[in-house]
DNA sequence: TAGGCGTCGATTGTCGACACTTTTGGCTTG
DNA sequence: CAAGCCAAAAGTGTCGACAATCGACGCCTA
């Protein structure tokens, strides 16, 4: 044990894993939208209200730059990465691109578990549009996506998954509601998951790219209608 | 500037980006094969020789660690990533999705000078080949694949290529040589560029798939054949 | 009053120190 | 002679400190 400032009742991470637990505070603040883009994350206040020193802040900052989520820049600190539209569209790309692999092989290795899995969580979709519940739509549409990359049976694939999620839930986050009607992003899943089940190929890469594609055009439309007045922040919020 | 021990004669890094620098020693130390997978990467030493302090290099250690590079043991330290055949095999199967998706959108905007640029890297492989060259051959050949993501146009989409590719250049480095007749690598890609010139997304893929598919049978047999016989050092780094 | 310069505070980059864990090496014991 | 145990050594996890640098503010000058 240590003995510490401890400022006053804050949590108090637990011993010898504070990077890990500093990154994941961080990413949850990032992706939940409390740390928008452009944020400056001030190492001594980051430290100081988790009671700990800088050094795990630092180093779970590093984390996070190379996952794409912050954006280190010498002698001023770490932001929260700003994505350009542009770059929100690039990430889309790398989504159809993994994902139409993932679900050809999820095709190609599906077993009942994991198709009722996924019929499951479709199913939780569409309760979830019922109950008119857009702050948990997003997820429960991320976990339908990743399901799907679970079950493509590449470790490596998923992983990468989470990464483009990640930084593309910093701008869904920004976006708050995602595009309109929870009800229309359920029904939009079901052909793909009847792809998936009838297991052919092209059908399967043409409707994941026809989700995808009406997803990606309605986020960068939103992000296009909602950042590009300001050319420039004067200072990006957050001193 | 500071005053340090200097232990004496060392490079002696220039101030104010150590991390990024250590980072990148280290890279190059693992894509040479100088620190083999499972090879124990101590922060004193490491900082010691390059007359720092062991923050940088536990940042860089840090960086190393998201990109996949290094595998942090907690209490333990930081170890180079061993990738079993299985793992190499999940990279290949990624790699075969990315440079897919890079060769035909390449082809789809593939300008003249890009296509110069592919045609003189390919030369210099049959070059390389000539003089029978197997260091620097690698070098080529993952300059050659980097080209045509780069021609993609999708900047993210070549940042995941080169995490990839130092992924798998761990086990490269590790089994030295490449398959076994440069002349043959130089022959291989011909066809890629050939599918690339010609625009038609079928046969880009299919050529593409045959190249990688080639290549990553090779890969995993050469390392199966390499590795299996130890079935574990002493410890196998994982507790 | 507008613009440029110097100063001050805040924050980063890096260091050395210290406590605790893991590993190593030797010594005892069956 | 092998196995087990204890003590010393090495190494990690974290901290607090300090110098260098950046940004903001106010003052001086035109």
């Amino acid at each position: 044990m240590r003995a510490m400032s401890r400022p006053v009742g804050l949590p108090v991470l637990a011993e010898s894993d504070l990077v890990r637990q500093v990154a994941r505070r961080l990413t949850d603040a990032i992706v939940q939208g409390r740390l928008p883009p452009g944020a400056k994350v001030a190492e001594a206040a980051v430290a100081r209200e988790l009671g700990i020193s800088r050094a795990p802040v630092r180093e779970a900052a590093r984390l996070l730059e190379s996952q794409g989520l912050l954006k280190a820049s010498p002698r001023r600190g770490f932001f929260v990465r700003e994505l350009s539209s542009q770059e929100v569209d690039e990430l889309y790309d790398l989504r159809l691109c993994v994902e139409r692999h993932a679900a050809v092989e999820a095709a190609r290795r599906l077993t009942p578990a994991r198709r009722d899995a996924l019929r499951r969580q479709l199913d939780l979709m569409h309760e979830i549009a019922r109950r008119d519940d857009p702050a948990t739509i997003v997820e429960a549409d991320y976990q339908f996506h990743r399901l799907i990359c679970e079950a493509a049976g590449n470790g490596r694939l998923l992983r990468l998954f989470d990464g483009l999620a990640s930084e593309l839930r910093i701008v869904i986050g920004l976006i708050g509601r995602l595009y309109d009607d929870p009800a229309e992003i359920a029904r939009t899943h079901e052909p793909v998951l009847a792809a998936i089940e009838a297991g052919h190929p092209e059908r399967i890469v043409a409707h994941v790219d026809h989700h995808l594609g009406v997803a990606r055009r309605e986020v960068v439309r939103l992000l296009e209608s909602l950042a590009p007045p300001k050319p420039s922040r004067i200072l990006p919020p957050e001193a």
